[in-house]
DNA sequence: ACGATACAATATGTATACAGAAAGTATCCG
DNA sequence: CGGATACTTTCTGTATACATATTGTATCGT
């Protein structure tokens, strides 16, 4: 039925874009996107619609639908809102759960897992998307959780380096990331706000440094035979 | 030209809503605003999804749009997550506005003064929106602004009875609440965050008593000539 | 008379044709 | 040869007809 065809393409697109399978700042070919997911051009600028309201892609007059593009301003933002945002989406969350969604949580997790040992970057970060988006979920606050969501979207683009160790010390930091989550599953359970919010602390500060070094890496050498270029 | 049509139903739509003019809870007839706004149900629909997007109405699944309800559970969380909502915003504005902004905010206050002054409460309570909106803008914060966004929606339906004193203390009250405005304006301007927060501490005070007042008003008389009503 | 089911009416979703705007291209003039 | 303008092409926006889903109503059977 087409009503699937339609949702399916609404999911795909959104996850396409966030695991950058569709770059930030792209332009969103509108009839390959019919053909390809076989809707006709209402459906699909539905769809446009709703993307731009998810802060996934932004619709210009006349012009059509861009990816939402990462800047260096949205980046600094970014760093400076996030733990603000996820420690209150802690707290709320271990007060406000439900046992349902701590087994809907607990279940994303395992698939977490199993992403993170198959060394699947892609799918690992978007199951780590859907995992802080499922705590989201659970501190019931309606205001806090479209603010977390528009997080989510840079976080989960920015972290697909940080799924693809390159070495035995960055592969341990997946694996202690994977570790704290099964934490914070436990600090939920208990309803324990406060140990719920240090574990999103820590877990934030070890992702972050990851994700700083991926936006301002190593510099490259200075010395070598490629043409020399001084400072900024 | 047709570009305004859809923008101008766009933006009415948003008023109505706002004001309460359409209410909460109430089922859109697409066909009757299409009729209305002189457009047919293409951009009608664009315009629903746009709302919907924006937090202001839900749309089910072959079963139209309706105005998002306000609900005694989505109070409670309200009036939990507005004041650190409101703080974050007025800090980041005080720290990162630009002057043409501030030159904005000036207008718009102007305004939302004449509106208060003429006791045109619809007027007023839509001109305070865009006042702490246009402060939200000034953040510079694309994550928090979603946020401030979907607050000022329920803020501004349920602050239509504060704008409507019923005597010279609630009078009074408006003009302090005027004041307060001014304040946050020179505090903005002069980059002074700690001042912009403890003004905007005070200013949600102000508001919030007056809020849980209409929220939770004071009970009937339980002796008169109408039928008896014991407890809960 | 009550409930269930079939049918009709209405409302929602989709496809497509047409209209209008933007962008690219070629030609003309200086 | 360079720049401006007109034309063509392409893309975006709108209207409308058609398809599908839901809802209300009437009839039939028990």
């Amino acid at each position: 039925m087409s009503r699937d065809r339609k949702s399916e393409c609404l999911e795909d697109m959104r996850r396409r874009i966030l695991t950058r399978n569709i770059v930030p700042g792209a332009d969103l070919d509108e009839a390959a996107l019919c053909a390809e997911y076989s809707l006709s051009r209402t459906p699909m600028r539905e769809i446009f619609q709703r993307l731009n309201g998810e802060g996934l892609i932004q619709i210009e007059q006349n012009r059509g639908a861009k990816v939402s593009s990462m800047d260096l301003a949205t980046m600094r933002v970014f760093f400076q809102t996030a733990p603000m945002i996820y420690c209150n989406i802690a707290r709320l969350a271990a007060e406000n759960r439900t046992t349902a969604q701590l087994a809907d949580l607990r279940a994303i997790q395992q698939e977490f897992r199993a992403a993170t040992d198959a060394g699947d970057a892609e799918v690992a970060s978007f199951r780590n998307h859907r995992f802080h988006e499922q705590i989201g979920l659970m501190a019931h606050n309606p205001y806090l959780i479209v603010a977390l969501r528009r997080m989510l979207i840079d976080h989960t683009r920015l972290s697909q380096i940080f799924y693809r160790p390159s070495g035995d010390d960055e592969a341990a930091r997946v694996q202690a990331s994977v570790a704290q989550h099964d934490q914070m599953i436990e600090a939920i359970e208990s309803h324990d706000a406060e140990a719920a919010i240090s574990l999103t602390m820590d877990h934030w500060n070890l992702t972050r440094d990851r994700l700083e070094r991926y936006v301002m890496p190593d510099p490259l050498p200075t010395e070598t035979h490629a043409p020399e270029f001084q400072g900024a």
